[in-house]
Order: C-alpha cells, then sequence, then structure tokens
DNA sequence: GGTGCCATGTAACGCGTTACATGATTAT
DNA sequence: ATAATCATGTAACGCGTTACATGGCACC
C-alpha cells in the first residue's frame, strides 16, 4: 500500500528531512501501524521528487552531517487534497490472508479445518488482550485510540464468522480427502 | 499477499496445467476475491517449481497446444497443511487505506475531514448494497458466501468507525491549517 | 572504547499488476 | 473471416522489506 499520501500529510507540518520525519510518522500513527523503515522513506521521498509533489534543497551545516531538506509543493499539496478527499473504494474485491487460510484448511478436510480454526480462535482471542491494553495506553492519543478501535471491531467480526466456519465449510473439502488419500497432519499416513 | 498456498490447495484436487487452474480459482473464490492474472500464476507456479513444492512435466498434444503438468509434490503438501493449520498473525500493525485517508484528511483540517467522512460513507453505503446482492446470489457457494459476509461485517464496522471519526480527530489537524495558511478544497484561498 | 543518536543512501529480493507476444483450435 | 477459447510465457513497473554501507558527534 502507497505511503507517499502519508508522508505529504506530514509534510503539511513544514518542511523536513528524511529522519526527522521518521519521527513525525512514528510519532503520529507509527505504534499501531508499524514501524517506518528509513531507506524506504528515502526511496518515497526521491519518488515524489522526480513526481513533483516535494522539492528538494540541500542544508550544510559544520556542526552535523548535511541534510537533505524536503519541503511541500503547490502540486503536492493538491494531490494530498485529491487523495484525502476521494473515497477509497475496494477495487479488487476482499483480500485477506485469513480466508485464503481458511479456504486452504477446508480443501484438506474438516479435521484440519476445526484445527486450524481453534488456532486462530486462541490467536485472535490472544490479540484482543493485546489491543485492549494498547487502547488504555494510548486513550490520549485520538489517531491511534482509532485505529486500535478499528482492528478490534476487525478481530471481533472475524471471530465471529470463524466460530461460524466449519459448519459453513464442511463441503469444500476435495474428493481426494474425503476419500482419505490426504491425511491431515496429526493422523498416521501409514 | 502472497498466493501460491491457494495454488496448492487447488492442486490437492490432481495434477493441473496454468490455464486450467486459473479456472479453478476462479470458480472457487474468484467472484470475490478479484481475478488471477495468467501470467502471475505462472510466475507463481515457477517459483513453486524451483522450491520444490510443485513438480513440472511436459504433455505432447496433437491436436491442440502441449501443456504444462504442475503436479504437488510431497513437499508442497507438507508446505500447505503447515501453512493451513498455523495461525495467521496481524505482524506489523493494523494497516488499511482507509486511516492512511482519515489521517491525512484531519490533519488537512476539520471541514476536509467532514469532506471525506460524508464521502466515504456514501460509498461504503452503496458497497453495502452491492455486496447484499451478491450475497443472495451466491447463496449456495459456502466460500464465497464466507467471504462476502466478512466483507458485509468489515464494511460496517468501518462505517460506526467513521461515523465518530469527525468527533475525535478534531484536534488532529496542524497548525499551520488550524491558522489557515492552508486552505480546504472547496475554499477560496485569495 | 563502545553504544546510541543523527543523517543519508544503495542493493537485492518478494510479490502483485499491466501490458506485450505467440500460436493453435473451435464456433459463428 | 473473425472472434472466442485454449495454452504459455516475458518484460516493465510499483511498492514494501531486509540488509548493507558510510560517517560524525555525544555520552558513559
Amino acid at each position: 500500500m502507497p505511503l507517499h499520501h502519508a508522508v505529504l500529510a506530514l509534510l503539511v507540518d513544514g518542511p523536513s528531512h528524511g529522519y526527522e520525519l521518521k519521527g513525525r510518522f512514528e510519532e503520529a500513527i507509527g505504534p499501531q501501524w508499524g514501524g517506518l523503515n528509513v531507506g524506504h522513506l528515502y526511496q518515497i521521498l526521491d519518488r515524489m521528487v522526480r513526481d513533483g509533489y516535494v522539492t528538494k534543497s540541500l542544508v550544510t551545516q559544520t556542526d552535523r552531517p548535511d541534510k537533505t531538506r524536503y519541503t511541500l509543493s503547490p502540486e503536492g499539496l493538491r494531490e494530498l487534497q485529491g487523495w484525502a478527499t476521494s473515497a477509497w473504494v475496494r477495487t479488487s474485491g476482499f483480500r485477506d490472508e485469513l480466508f485464503l487460510k481458511l479456504f486452504g484448511a477446508a480443501r484438506l478436510g474438516p479435521e484440519t479445518l476445526a484445527a486450524f480454526v481453534a488456532t486462530q480462535r486462541q490467536t485472535y482471542l490472544s490479540e484482543l488482550g493485546g489491543l485492549t491494553r494498547q487502547r488504555r495506553e494510548h486513550s490520549t492519543d485520538p489517531m491511534i485510540a482509532l485505529l486500535i478501535d478499528a482492528a478490534i471491531a476487525h478481530t471481533k467480526a472475524d471471530l465471529e464468522l470463524l466460530d461460524t466456519a466449519p459448519h459453513r465449510l464442511a463441503a469444500v473439502a476435495v474428493r481426494s480427502v474425503a476419500s482419505g488419500e490426504v491425511q491431515p497432519r496429526s493422523a498416521k499416513s501409514g
């Protein structure tokens, strides 16, 4: 997922250089989003210079290493405004690795599916515990709190669907599995 | 998101060639997942041959073009079983473009945020309409139905969070926006 | 002397998307 | 004739991740 718009949003605050932008990012949405790699950030900035969204200028310093100052251009601001006011639309279906796994497990037979659902349930429940803890820690930061609430809501929704999966996907198994050619991991094959 | 495991799951049904596998994929989860590109599929298959998950053999045909038969190897089956029974864990935070946009819009000021929330609400509501229609169409296919239900649940959860966003993110705007240096798109700047 | 912070990049790799390229058979 | 289906790939590009490379300053 392209992150350059988030960087543009960070630059609305004023010109900055790579290293400091990483700090801004971590502070703003880092805790819940996950770290932003520095090398990646420089790639993003270079692309945006190429596309005219930001301008690059060198700031020489004697006591410290030189900095590369990136400034939001009018085109960059326009781009940001257009992106930030247009709705996000699901372009290519609902793509979630959870459902890929559900599909794979279901094909390998009801036992495999049941095993997967059980472990996934446990993982989700423990994740929910961690999320509620984080939610308390970040209650003062509105953006982070919103992100955590979203993660909690999605996890709960997935949990509910997960519970219905074994019953609903019983018929998805392939014939060779039903006939016993493919054994679930826990079973012996000889 | 890596799709090769889904292809392995398809091959449990028996050996197949690229073109037919695409058909299996479309039939199994295509309608809700979105199309699988043929060229991409051949890339996936080549990687899996390299990794030893499938074996490749040529089937010469006189009346039709030759086929390349891909067969699931024991290692491939083991890999699939391991993947399909291990829980999915959120490795790197909750990453959703919706919240990136929420962040960008919030930084550009309350008016921009309100405008975004309004259009996104409309988009979600119309998507919800489409999804319930699809849900009726695919009521007989358990996997597709589950996928659609998941999409509906997530969309509803996002809608609820969206409604609270303007109130909760009012303080996220940057100073230059609050002081009037950056104008929302609808306002005049002179 | 070592750890950590400041500061900037490059290189390799994985994965997905789009477009391009080829050529045979079958149905209209 | 020409369009659709069968069948297999390559090339270019976008984006993210990981690792590598460099070098000065401050603090313990």
